[in-house]
DNA sequence: CCAAACTTGTTTCATTTGTAACCATTGAAA
DNA sequence: TTTCAATGGTTACAAATGAAACAAGTTTGG
């Protein structure tokens, strides 16, 4: 291997984001072939869902998305009547975000959806493989936590 | 852990995904900052650079890149006067791209800050770390390779 | 108190992206 | 041949994104 040259193919970030790249594609046709949804959208519903209740600060901090994003994808699934806004009572900057009755709905009918895809992909792992991945994935979150 | 519920902390395609997106973030600093580089066009650089001389379908096979992303890329970097287009004998659709002088010297003095970025991120891992993600990510490269 | 600084969330604007239509050329079939 | 499908690459359009400005509200320090 020559010195001066990179090979993209074997590059970290390059194979981190090719591999994310594609994973997350081909499962975000479970939520777009179902409801339309974007992924901030799916987010969204699957961070109120998770926790219940949640102000946009909270659910940008939880799913790693920008503040705009949020608010674009609250202001659809508001849309949609998936879910509903509560003013806070003490600050009235910050409203507390919930699902309706039907976005829970729509997130308890992607729930085994997305467990789903999760054990397929796993499942064709190997236990060891298996193992290198979780590890791998642990140890990258915690490398980059600390640094930052 | 609930049944219905699902960790999105936990959730492999929400993990690799904000993981990538942070590297790649974070790397990208450094060929935006150093020369006002897109993703793509990095990409188009250093897959030049590597290999000397390739088609723009040759390029979006080995950077895993949309044809119009290429085209676009290749475009700014011929603006640039950072790559040449020949034409093919055979086949007048076909163009070979190389990069020029200049090209070649952007890629040579980025290559090594590359190297650099990947090793000080490894260099945060403790040996078994850095071979759980190095099994993990080629093994699910394989698996997602297999399956498509 | 009150002004300045900060926070929450939205909006605007420019850039990036993906899809699909497209043009030119080639290869294959009739 | 002539036609028709396939391929290489570009372009047009709509949607998604990020940065920065913004409005409204809250906190802090004098």
């Amino acid at each position: 291997m020559e010195p001066d040259i990179l090979e993209l193919e074997s590059f970290l970030p390059y194979r981190l984001y090719r591999l994310a790249d594609t994973v997350s594609r081909e499962f975000s046709k479970i939520y777009k072939d179902r409801h339309g949804l974007t992924r901030p959208e799916w987010r969204t519903l699957s961070g109120l869902g998770e926790r219940g209740t949640m102000t946009a600060t909270e659910l940008g901090e939880q799913s790693a998305m920008h503040k705009t994003k949020v608010s674009r994808a609250v202001a659809e699934l508001e849309r949609r009547r998936w879910l509903t806004r509560t003013p806070d009572e003490n600050d009235r900057r910050v409203e507390h975000l919930a699902l309706t009755k039907a976005g829970l709905a729509a997130y308890r009918e992607m729930v085994p959806l997305a467990k789903a895809f999760e054990r397929e992909l796993l499942g064709r792992l190997g236990v060891e493989e298996r193992m290198a991945v979780v590890e791998g994935v642990a140890a990258l979150e915690k490398a980059l936590e600390e640094k930052n």
